[in-house]
DNA sequence: CGGGTAGCGTGAGGCGGATCACAGCCGGGA
DNA sequence: TCCCGGCTGTGATCCGCCTCACGCTACCCG
């Protein structure tokens, strides 16, 4: 009894995300047995890289940040996701070690799906199967130009590179210009940028003085995109 | 008549590919009048960035790396394909234009497929959509890793790692280690690993003194694939 | 209130690797 | 045969950014 309210609970949510709006109600209660829910508070780790993959994780609300270790020691993050999306990569169906660790950056809602159901489910519904093909698709395309993005010699171009990259995603017409509110610290920045935290402060105060960028309480606001694209594509 | 011979032939090709092998003859025949069979000469450029996708491209034999322009006009490598694999990625399936410029590194033997079509194929059939789904879960997998690689700071590390990953995905067991056959050039190294040609001379060069490696005839021979390993996680 | 911690800004200095320059080598074509 | 263009090795130089070191502010929690 209590069982059925929770599932029909879980049908609830998945409707909500647009991957799993399309399918049956059957489809739906099929699944539901398959889904728990769970919440990630703001600075929490969602799951390492290294542990077994317990399920595949959809991002109902917040964001989070997806990172691997490099080498010596420091972190590497790979891209950051937001509502909608899901992690491990479905290279993970298959079971294995999560690949990199995901973190919230905001106080996050998911719900986990189990392996062998989500397989199951692609495996029947072709219209599914496709419309996560393109979601993958687009995370390719997105890490494809963050390869591009690190693979920039001149650090402005780097951190121009990823804010615009940030902004498109992430961010909200605000006053004056885009605004992004992930709280991200200089050394978040540095780990998406690849470069060091005293570089991010010192590139971004250029970027203030200049007049590009603004940031206050943490949230950072595009002044002038178009100059901020034109340090991206590396002129002066 | 001469149509239909043509066909037959398609739908032979297509069965010597993984991903089409488990189709039911009639998809094969259905899919066939909207493939074009291509060949791409090593050193050709097969298509660039910018231009209007035409097809997916299905590599049935030879090798091809994809690669886009930085800021500063240099080339980079984001991942070279084998036989079986796909490109461009299939968020290209609703048209634009190709994200990256694709090249042959060997003599190359293409099945060009309708973007149309194969979306129909897709929606039509499951589990095609699924084995696609995992294929593009392998490149983006990949693609992390690439990324990681391009953060490393040690440039010992990142030409290791590139090596180590080449042999994985490219190499062929032979007299006294992995065997790398790509005849990459050092400057196609440099591309790949986001460095300079002079750089990856001296590195190479250390790695050859050093009994980790060996080439010959451009051929690369990795001799000690554990002291490689280490010099990939930073020890010295 | 005060100490402890997390984040930010900035200076000084050193170094790894990009860049420039050149020489040797090979293969291919006239 | 001789050239010429592409590839490789290596030396010399130079500079961007990493690193280290420090002071400052804000915030949390006892």
């Amino acid at each position: 009894m209590e069982r059925r309210a929770e599932q029909h609970q879980w049908t609830r949510a998945l409707r909500r995300l647009p991957l799993f709006a399309p399918l049956a109600e059957e489809e739906l209660t099929r699944l539901a047995p398959a889904v728990r829910s769970r919440t990630a508070p703001r600075g929490s780790v969602i799951f390492r890289e290294g542990e077994e993959v317990a399920a595949i994780h959809f991002l109902v609300s917040g964001r989070v940040k997806v990172a691997m270790m490099t080498a010596d020691g420091r972190e590497q993050t790979l891209t950051i996701l937001g509502p909608g999306d899901f992690f491990p990569h479905l290279g993970c169906l298959a079971g294995g070690a999560y690949p990199a660790t995901t973190t919230a950056l905001e106080d996050c809602a998911l719900l986990l799906v189990d392996l062998a159901a989500l397989a199951d489910l692609l495996r029947r519904n072709g219209d599914l199967a496709l419309a996560m093909l393109l979601k993958m698709a687009q995370r390719l395309e997105d890490l494809q130009q963050r390869v591009r993005e690190l693979a920039e010699r001149d650090l402005r171009v780097r951190v121009a590179r990823a804010l615009l990259h940030l902004a498109d995603r992430h961010g909200r017409p605000g006053a004056g210009g885009l605004q992004l509110d992930l709280r991200l610290t200089h050394q978040e920045l540095a780990s998406l940028t690849g470069t060091a935290r005293e570089s991010i402060s010192r590139t971004l105060g250029a970027f203030r003085r200049e007049g590009l960028v603004e940031s206050a309480e943490g949230s950072l606001v595009i002044r002038d995109r178009a100059a901020l694209q034109a340090a991206a594509d590396g002129l002066r």
